[in-house]
DNA sequence: GAATCGTTTCAAACCGCTTTGGATGCGCAA
DNA sequence: TTGCGCATCCAAAGCGGTTTGAAACGATTC
């Protein structure tokens, strides 16, 4: 059943149905429901392609997924992200299309994206210090919205992030108001513009103290549970190990607890640990307490906002770039103390 | 630069330089070679809605991911799969869909993608006893693949699964060889189709060797750290608790890692723990020597597949429906060993 | 030299919708 | 009566490709 289909059985032009079921004023209101009742009845459906050719519009917003070929860790904030995104598309008749590529191939991805005119915009993931597909996509013409920041970049774009800064420097104070001297920053990959930032929390908390950053008691690595374990392993090994943590996500939370309780040590007593929580649907923090102290920011809800954000861009173009800091919580749970008396 | 613009400029009509691009036989070699000089040069690229509506088909491969209402849980394993699955498709230069819609959306999602010609074919995650979506799939024509399968559907369908049967048996089996005789289950929710044939493969192992499964030691539930913890520590301060659990995945395996520890026990001596290990990117099971005895299986590698299968059937819609059954590795880490002596 | 054939090219229809630029008919003021 | 405005509807021209059916032309066959 098409447009032309309906028009005929209904004894209309083909226009008029188009405009009955569009809601535009030029038809008459009694038309407009004969049109409504009778596209309901026979299941009518206007194909998707035609009105994306017709409009020019794709009707589509696309996320590429780089699959770095060096170290093929497929970011497990995604899945969340996603769904919080996927959602604000669902409710704007949107698509969400995926693409997922080996990283040499992003830049020609997008301008693909671009040019053939699968989409009329895209979220930027992951951001890197300087990094390049802001300046391609500003090139291009192609409508993003990035989630994070990117350090360097001095044009003006649209952006959502998190204070990451802030949420570090907040915990690290924390630790340091309990008594805590000697903190071990788990980062993640510090190339990566939200583990820039969260060190630079961490280290401003500390100098604001006068307490010397010290080099060992930092490291930066994927945020997987193994990565974590072993970081924390090797501070612990230290002549003077650290009596805290900041971890950068659950996952390499995980592995700083069990390298923290393989060691013979009690979490939250003998040793602090701090993580930030991004709220994963699968990765609860607990139920009624926290297991661990936290920042917490829900990702799924930054994909919600990003997404909505999008379609405003898309929408209106010319308004200028927008750009939205969300702050994370600081939430207390039970695997942070007071520092031992040493 | 599109199609009529080209062919203008090379002073050939459309339809030759379609011919061109798209290697029909009935054009010279020589206009060819210009044609596509010239695409290149001018940066020609086919606009894709054009294309999708002109040859009738969408290009692209649907994923409808529902949001329960009632436990907001994203599978963790999606980023995996969607990222397996993305990789066939950016190679097919299809293009991957996702609709992530609230369940009681779901016929409605699936019902419009078909009739609004938004996709070629769909994934079916998660499928659970008589899934409703295969019959619906069925009913309304659209080309799909689940990822699993639905016990008590009897018309065959396009499937690939993972023999969780086979592998929780043999994972049972391998307990009970080294003298393990009260093993906790720690499964997922047993609606899922993979966790009902987890169950069987457990029990199956169990009455072969003339043990009677207790329902103490079967629990069920989310597959979270937290559910994983709670459910080992409530089968732990049983009387007789177990000397083994055999948990669902590598997260609820980490929260049964976790009550043991909290329990003074040590982990591979006074219990051993098996998990299911899917393998993913962000979640490895240790580097050279695997953390926890598991039966794994990659689900990224089954996401590759299941799409490849998928575009496939979509091509040859009538050849009858594809199945296929891959099995789990046993792979022995260090969360194993002889029951102790009691 | 005419008929036939294969190769190469093109004009035009088509995919299913939106949208522009009229038409039509009616009521009402001049 | 004429003219104008308004409400309502329609024919046709896009959108940018693919595909059908036919034309043009040189080569081959009789």
């Amino acid at each position: 059943m098409n447009l032309k289909e309906l028009a005929t059985k209904l004894g209309l032009s083909p226009t008029t149905v188009s405009r009955a079921l569009n809601g535009y004023p030029e038809v008459n209101e009694t038309t407009r429901e004969r049109v409504v009742a009778a596209a309901k009845r026979h299941n009518y459906h206007p194909n998707t392609r035609a009105i994306r050719l017709a409009t020019g519009r794709a009707m589509a917003v696309g996320h590429v997924i780089p699959i770095a070929t060096r170290h093929e860790i497929v970011n497990p904030v995604f899945a969340d992200f996603i769904a919080g995104a996927g959602e604000t598309y669902s409710r704007n008749d949107y698509d969400m299309v995926l693409s997922v590529v080996p990283d040499e191939d992003e830049e020609a991805t997008y301008r693909g994206l671009k040019s053939k005119g699968n989409v009329d915009g895209v979220i930027v993931h992951a951001p890197r210090m300087n990094d390049p597909r802001i300046a391609l996509l500003r090139e291009i013409g192609l409508p993003f919205v990035v989630h994070g920041r990117a350090t360097g970049t001095i044009d003006p774009y649209c952006w959502l992030d998190v204070n990451n800064r802030r949420a570090f420097q907040r915990a690290t104070e924390f630790l340091l108001d309990l008594g805590h001297s000697r903190i071990g920053l788990v980062n993640g990959l510090e190339f990566m513009d939200f583990a820039i930032r969260r060190r630079t929390g961490y280290v401003d908390a500390l100098t604001a103290r006068s307490i010397t950053p010290d080099p060992f008691l930092m490291s930066s690595d994927e945020m997987t549970e193994i990565a974590g374990f072993r970081a924390a392993n090797l501070m612990l090994a230290l002549p003077r190990p650290p009596t805290a943590f900041l971890a950068s996500s659950m996952i390499s939370g995980m592995g700083v607890r069990r390298a923290v309780e393989s060691s013979g040590l009690v979490l939250g007593r003998e040793v602090s640990v701090i993580i930030h929580d991004d709220d994963l649907s699968y990765m609860k923090n607990g139920e009624d307490v926290p297991i661990f102290t936290a920042t917490r920011s829900s990702v799924r809800e930054a994909g919600r906002l990003a997404a909505e954000m999008l379609l405003d861009v898309i929408a209106h173009p010319d308004a200028g770039p927008q750009q939205r800091l969300l702050e994370a919580e600081l939430i207390i749970g039970q695997s942070t103390g007071p520092a031992p008396k040493g």
